[in-house]
DNA sequence: ATAAATCTTACAAATTTCTTAATATACTAA
DNA sequence: TTAGTATATTAAGAAATTTGTAAGATTTAT
């Protein structure tokens, strides 16, 4: 954790200098930006760990600066505003920011936020470029791109070859229903001649793995919500 | 997310149960326990996803319960107390809670914060029982001991069982040099009778995929810092 | 009740992983 | 340097897993 990289986001100079004085001191490296435009630039030219993020600044403000960090990225992100009202933590924090703190702020506070926010990000292992389309989330199943890993509720299930590319071709596609041939021929890539069954007992092996419940809705259509129908469409 | 599973522990009953049915609207599953130890109980029982914690609470109080919790787990825990002093919140969040929210709270921030908790959580692909000890990092290597999964300066590295296993029994031990007896013994838990080199071919395997540079340090001993050694010890 | 769609099961083919063994290379000590 | 031992490499067959096929069972809709 010491030595993370923290980028410091405001345009008031000063609180900009105090944030990085204060966190140097506690051993992370600190950049500094000044407004939202200028964040997003640092956060592709450097590999930051977590950022501290002014509401109001000028070109782009905070909140908007989160919602673009969210569309790329996963780090952990603290918010700190002057404006204390509940509805815009309430807002900052549906936005996708990790935590929401008011100014003025004790320093201790704000150092032992930071410190728990990286330690949640680095406990799970995810120093790093982990970008939010290296997974996929769907109900309770948790795919890892990265490392074709599937978790069902936490749990972590092995996944053949295959069963990763269907149900990475499924997931991906959430909600929507395709058939056997379609699938087929998207994870084979190449042409379903005849009307095998093979795709089925892939999915059938999927769902077993999974633990599709077999009593209560019987005879499924679907895979907890991700798309799949043999008959043709 | 919607269904996560959350423990609300507070003796207040009314508190309990106001947050029980604010939760509860807000689509979650929720659990009462009245004091820390029987939070740790339902910890152990249940399957759940967030703790929401009293600090004063008889029995045991909700930071020795933070503490305890942290021995064993890693789901999130939102402190919940009156005392807002800030020295409160910095030793909760640094006992190892996420957050920390002052009494009294507005239900809509409490809910945000939750989500946020749970976001993060589930985003990493973690619901459910990580521990602490769930990986281990060695030099480059990052053995996640849940997933089963290796990543070599976080490229994801696909082990077959075995490797799996004596990469865990050698990191788990890093720093220390084995024979190919001792891996053996451990790794398959059955008495090493001839001595064989199917361990010495596994390592090559496991080199070969981490890319031990086959060149300058030639004749290894070690595999980056974990022990290893072929010889009679 | 019948037909179509979906599911289940079992087995054989294909692939991957593991073990063995034979051989090669590097180190160590006389 | 040379013999002896430790470590590496490689290849090939055995064992285990994964994949594809097909035949039959169950569910759904008509």
């Amino acid at each position: 954790m010491e030595g993370a990289n923290i980028l410091v986001v405001d345009d008031d100079k000063e609180i900009a200098n105090a944030l990085d004085k204060l966190l140097t001191m506690e051993g992370f490296k600190v950049m500094k930006a000044f407004n939202g435009l200028e964040a997003l630039d640092a956060l592709v030219q450097h590999d930051i760990q977590l950022i501290l993020l002014d509401v109001m600044m000028p070109k782009l403000d905070g909140l908007s600066t989160t919602l673009k960090i969210r569309e790329e990225k996963n780090i952990p992100i603290i918010i700190i505003s002057a404006k204390s009202e509940d509805s815009d933590k309430i807002l900052g924090l549906s936005m996708g920011a990790d935590d929401y703190i008011t100014k003025p702020f004790n320093p201790d506070e704000l150092v032992a936020r930071v410190k728990s926010q990286l330690r949640r990000y680095i406990t799970l292992g995810n120093i790093g470029n982990v970008t939010n389309d290296s997974q996929i989330v769907v109900g309770g199943l948790n795919l890892n791109k990265e490392s074709k890993q599937l978790f069902v509720y936490g749990n972590p299930i092995r996944l053949t070859p295959t069963e990763y590319k269907i149900l990475d071709f499924l997931m991906t596609n959430a909600g929507m229903v395709f058939s056997s041939e379609q699938i087929y021929e998207k994870v084979w890539k190449e042409p379903a001649y005849s009307v095998e069954n093979t795709v089925m007992v892939h999915i059938r092996r999927i769902r077993e793995k999974i633990e599709i419940t077999p009593k209560e809705p019987k005879y499924l259509k679907v895979v907890w919500g991700i798309g799949y129908k043999i008959e043709k469409l």
